[in-house]
Order: C-alpha cells, then structure tokens, then sequence
DNA sequence: TACAAAAGGTTCCATACGGAACTATAAAAT
DNA sequence: ATTTTATAGTTCCGTATGGAACCTTTTGTA
C-alpha cells in the first residue's frame, strides 16, 4: 500500500471502488458514521468468513461459536452460548444436535439437574476447530494490520472500554 | 456508574450479571478477544434498535438503511444501497417495493438508462425517518459515553484506520 | 449493424430463522 | 405437601433471507 502524502486520497479511493462512492459519505460525513463504522466493520468483516466456513467446513455460525466456546471452557450448556451469543435457543438448539450428530460434540445429562444437557468436544470437533481457527486469526491480523503496536493496543483498550459500558445501556432480554 | 478503584470489578460483574461469566472469557481471554469485541459490540449494539424499529414503526433493516442512504443523496439506485450495505439485491429490491406501496419513497424510471430506477424519499419517508434518527443517535451516544472526549476523538481516528483498509483485504464479491 | 457480454432489477424457491407453544425438571411459595 | 412459578431444551410454524434463474436494457466487439 502507498505510504505517501496522497494515501488519504488513495484510501478513500479504493473504498469508493470496492463499497461504491455512497461509502464514503456514511462513513465519514454522516451524524452517525461512527455507529456506522462499528456495523460496517463487523459486517464486512465477519459476513466472509462464515459464509467461507460453511461453504469449505459446513459449518454453521452458531455451529461455530459452540465449538470455539466450548474449547475454552468445556462442559457449557446450550443457555450459556445463547447469553454470550444473543442467539435464540431454538436456534442453538439446532446447531447443537446437528454437531452431535456430526460427532463434533457430546451431549451428556446432567446428575444433579436432569434439564440441563452439558455439551463436550469430541476429537473430531476439536480437530475440526483446529482447521477453522486459522482463518480468524488471519482475518484478525488483517483487521489490525493498518494500526501500529500502540495504537493497536490503544484500540483495544478503547473498544473494550466501550463494550464493558454495555451492561448499563443494553436492553435486558 | 461507580467511579472508583474497584470500577474494573464493577464492570467485570455487571458483563457476567448480563451475559454471562463466558463472556468475560471471550472478550477478554482468548486469541480472537479483538476480532469478538467487534462482534459483540456490533450485534448487540444494532441488534436490538433494528427490532425495536421492526415492532413500532414496521421498518425493516434494509427498508431504514435505504431511507437514510436517500436522506444522504437523493437519487441513488438500488445497486448503491447493494454496494454499501453488503445486502442482496432481492432484499433490496424487496424492501425498496415495501417502501414505495408505504409511500415512504418515489420511483423513478432514469431516462438515460431504461434500466436503473432512481429514488427519492417523500416527505412521509423524510417525517419517519426524522422520527427513527433520535433512536440511533441515543444509542450512539450511549456507545461513546463511556470515553472522554479525546478518547471518543482517537477511537474513530482508529477504527476509521482500520475501515478504510478494509478494501485491500475484504474480497471483492 | 449484429451479436455477445454485462449490468440493473425482479421473481422463484428452498432454506434458515426466530417467536411462541410445549415438555420436563427444579425451585419457590403457601 | 401441594401448588405455583421459573428454567433448560425441543418442536411447530409462519416469515425472512439469499442464491440462482430470468427479463430488460446497455455496452463492448467483430
């Protein structure tokens, strides 16, 4: 990329290219462009990639977050994804039998409370999660690319600020 | 919000209150924390504002981008709202009949080409979006209230870094 | 010109999604 | 103890979604 006076124009440029002239304007010349910047990000940014993981992996998104939540912390129940997910449970519910079905969990009964069904990554679902995870680092490490390693880390330490706000302001579902 | 020593445990507490103790792991814990703040930040932050739009007004998601994209530049076709949004051109096609049988906006037949279909918002469009816009400026301000103003100022600075690289990496569908 | 390729929109259709109702178990209340 | 209320998950079903095929107009090419 060209590290030049011009790189400014040259940005603008190729955002105008690839996401139309319409781009510029809402995200830099609007009331709201800094909410629009957030959205615009996350939208681009992880709409590929699952639409990647299910074409190569069949891998859903829910299907996703389950296996990579539950490689961190094993034995989660279907609830638990849904609160860190804000995905309906009908819809993790889904996306749970069909990996058991695949083999890539197990779903066992819980003794002491029989509703609850604690969920285990199989070998398989983790050797498959293995395969996977490489794709959102990439992704990741391009997304931080642009930022050097202080204003990285001021990024991060400012878009945390921001999401541990959130309990205050969010809806309570 | 308490303001003391103890306000990065208050936090902490109030993020496992509402979305659960995983959640702290993710944002916080894992390889991918950076790329799931954004994320997280992202769906729970429009998540709930669209369906509120969806419940008291009958405005879908696409159905509002387009009135605000219109409000912005009168005249765009569906294929710009396509570009900057990332949506399908059925959804938007569909959304943009909705907007017309509601009177919300006019559609024009552009003279020089037969094919492309100018619009514009009439003034019912113009009166509820007028109406809708305080909702995203409320939430918008929420989002950023938990930073000083120089650190609001150096977050877009660094996120609007990070967007506009985003060309030279998000492939081009 | 003609003819192929591309582009703006619409329609078709299979699938994914999420609200609501339901089952089963656990906790709380009287 | 019995009844009510709440919680974990599943199933049902109408709706929304997006890929693919299609129509029409425009652009590029021989």
């Amino acid at each position: 990329m060209t590290k030049g006076n011009d790189s400014g124009f040259d940005a603008a440029r190729a955002m105008a290219d690839r996401f139309g002239r319409l781009s510029l304007t809402m995200l830099m010349d609007t009331d709201l462009s800094p909410i629009w910047r957030v959205s615009f990000l996350a939208n681009f940014f992880t709409g590929p990639i699952y639409a990647e993981l299910q074409d190569r992996f069949g891998l859903s998104r829910p299907g996703f977050v389950i296996l990579f939540s539950l490689c961190h912390q094993d034995g989660l129940v279907a609830r638990d994804i849904c609160l860190v997910t804000g995905l309906p449970k009908n819809s993790i519910s889904r996306a749970v039998t069909e990996l058991e079905e695949k083999g890539l969990i197990g779903r066992d009964t819980d003794t002491a409370d029989k509703r609850a069904k604690p969920l285990t990554l199989t070998v398989k679902g983790r050797a498959l999660l293995a395969e996977v995870l490489p794709l959102f680092h990439e992704r990741q490490a391009e997304m931080l690319a642009p930022l050097d390693p202080q204003e990285a880390a001021e990024f991060n330490r400012l878009i945390t600020k921001v999401v541990f706000a959130m309990p205050g302001w969010v809806a309570t579902g």
